[in-house]
RNA sequence: UGCCUCAUAGUAUAAUGGUAGUACGACAGAUUUUGGUUCUGUUUGUCUUGGUUCGAAUCCAGGUGAGGCAACCA
């Protein structure tokens, strides 16, 4: 079938590369996050994307962690990265660092020095902004532009060394301050840092632009197909004038649009303050658009690879309906979880014809979808636990559910008919009393009756209880990065809803970390970390289609 | 008012000069001991104006609209 599909332009590229004998044919991308936060969804198409595209076409893809800002890169980005990595179901050929590579850039800029293409400017930040000019008005050329070749190299060693403070000079290369494109405007290519980097710990004091260091790290690795989002299309030409004057390994780059997906944002600066200001329990907070999130909240590595490949690849901005990664989790879950009975918001049903303290084990199923799931056993009693809104006083013409004198059958075993039900002070149904039809035994029905519904139930007596965790979106509106204001005013206040004491099958105490079920009738679940033994922790991955909540809206 | 990208159903994404298709969604129906699943059907689209051509979503030109670019961030 996938003969059958038409290729992405990036597959079209490397196609033709191969068929034009580039390389020899040889492919071999890169995946180069910084250090600086947790990946997200968005990285998550750049990572399906990369490593997909070398596996499609015999290569490799290398890791290469983009470590060239020591403020605000730390170990415990790059470990969790390389986990989330692995996880998605992908490895690298090679764990590289652009730190690796600080001895080689400093070379590279000294050759550019020699070559006259590199100067070192005394200016500060202010001047410079100011010199560059402005998109529509070309820039000024800086008063240190002219130093000689020998006062350059002798400057920019002095600066290695530690003679400067920070912020007193940078070195800059020397292309066309008229420029149309601002990137070409003699950009900077290192600047002084006296900081301690989680790699080089003290050894420089001057650290490379990431302009100066990311198509250089490619170059060093000899990648071949460099593949990145649209905000470095203006990037390019310089890449490729550094490539040039150096006269090294032409990597070619190739942007793609990255992915955003509506009612969440993905920049790490703004998930940074989510996690800083506890508006989530930190990255892997199961709102959180963050892969440990996912990986937290129950989704599958393989329903976001799914995901990644059905949203394509091209270059038009998009916002993509997270409905769509639902739709991605739940075909897959579908197939896979076992389903079991929980009920969220019990109210407590009589069975009123139904001997009081006596008890049957009822067969049922695991998974419909799956017959090789098997079957277990449930109690069954004359006092259960039931949904809430599976109970209406005053039922509308299509709730195929309970009411007074209305019949249901209780999944997996018997029909029953609703006699009556008590309400306390405030008007809250406490009790529901029915009737059952021993002749409508689940599997050996005589009774002759069909009923439109069926609902999940728990023996009152037998069940567990446990702590179930409610997601929905983290914000109200669809894209909060493009309101007015602080998107932090667009988060959904109802986003978590915790309920300490769901009642459950009692062979659910037995569960693990990462293993999912569906709640019938209510929707796929992952049992969380926090979950302690004979106390399960479980967190909605996603609800179940309702098309009934859809009909009870139109009213 | 400079440079660079981009523009196909509600959302994504095909068609690479030759019948505008697919997925998700929506709507309707069938099946169903999950109002789930499955199945069937319906609906909705080439930004605009010219040009080239027997023929244009596709090529060309102008317009319109959206996004990006002026961090010692990546």
């Amino acid at each position: 079938m996938s003969e059958e599909r038409s290729l992405n332009f990036l597959e079209q590229i490397v196609e033709e590369d191969i068929a034009n004998g580039v390389h020899g044919g040889r492919i071999l991308t890169r995946f180069p996050p910084e250090p600086n936060g947790y990946l997200h969804i968005g990285h998550a198409k750049s990572i399906c994307l990369n490593f997909g595209l070398a596996k499609k076409y015999n290569g490799q893809t290398n890791l290469r962690f983009d470590d060239t800002n020591p403020v605000t890169e730390e170990t415990e980005y790059v470990d969790s990265i390389k986990q989330d990595i692995q996880w998605l179901g992908f490895q690298w050929a090679g764990e590289f660092y652009a730190s690796d590579y600080f001895e080689q850039l400093y070379g590279f800029a000294v050759k550019l020095i020699e070559k006259g293409l590199a100067y070192v400017d005394d200016s500060s930040a202010a001047e410079i902004a100011a010199m560059k000019g402005t998109p529509t008005e070309p820039g000024k050329n800086s008063p240190y532009r002219d130093r000689s070749v020998e006062e350059n190299l002798q400057l920019f060693a002095d600066m290695r060394a530690g003679k400067f403070p920070d912020g007193a000079k940078v070195l800059r290369a020397k292309l066309d301050m008229a420029a149309p494109n601002m990137h070409l405007r003699d950009p900077l290519m290192y600047r002084i840092k006296h900081a301690h980097h989680h790699r080089t710990g003290d050894a420089w004091c001057i650290y490379p632009m990431y302009d100066f260091a990311h198509g250089q790290s490619d170059s060093i690795e000899q990648i071949t197909h460099s593949i990145c989002t649209l905000e470095f299309v203006p990037h390019r030409p310089l890449y490729d004038w550094f490539i040039e004057k150096l006269e090294i390994f032409p990597s070619r780059q190739y942007e793609f649009a990255r992915l955003a997906l509506n009612y969440t944002v993905t920049s790490k600066r703004k998930l940074l303050q989510l996690v800083n200001e506890k508006h989530v329990n930190g990255w892997d907070d199961p709102r959180m658009p963050t892969l440990s999130a996912y990986r937290r909240r129950g989704y599958t590595p393989s329903s976001i690879r799914t995901f990644a490949d059905r949203v394509g690849v091209q270059k038009r901005d998009n916002l993509i309906d997270v409905g769509l990664l639902e739709f991605c989790i739940r075909e897959e879950l579908n197939k896979t979880a076992n389903r079991v009975m929980a009920v969220l918001d019990p109210v407590k049903l009589v069975i009123t014809n139904y001997p009081e303290g006596q008890t049957e084990e009822l067969q049922a199923e695991n998974n419909p979808e799956d017959a090789s799931a098997g079957h277990r056993k449930v109690t069954f009693s004359n006092t259960l636990y039931i949904e809430r809104e599976d109970f209406m006083e005053n039922a509308p013409k299509k709730f195929f559910r309970l009411s007074p004198g209305l019949m249901v059958r209780l999944k997996y075993a018997y029909i029953i008919k609703c006699d009556s039900f008590d309400k306390d002070a405030d008007g809250n149904v406490t009790t529901i009393y029915c009737s059952y039809l021993p002749e409508s035994h689940s599997g050996s029905d005589k009774s002759g009756i069909s009923v439109k519904g069926t609902i999940h139930w728990v023996s009152a007596a037998h069940a567990a209880t446990a702590e179930v965790r409610l997601y929905d979106r983290l914000f109200k509106v669809e894209n909060p990065a493009s309101e007015e204001g602080d998107f932090k005013s667009y988060i959904n206040p109802d986003s978590l809803h915790v309920i300490p004491r769901a009642y459950i099958e009692p062979a659910l105490l037995d569960v693990q970390p990462g293993e999912r079920f569906q709640f019938l009738r209510k929707g796929y679940f992952a049992v969380d970390p926090d979950s302690t033994p004979g106390k399960p922790v479980f967190n909605r991955t996603v609800t179940l289609k309702d098309t009934w909540a859809k009909e009870a809206k139109k009213g």
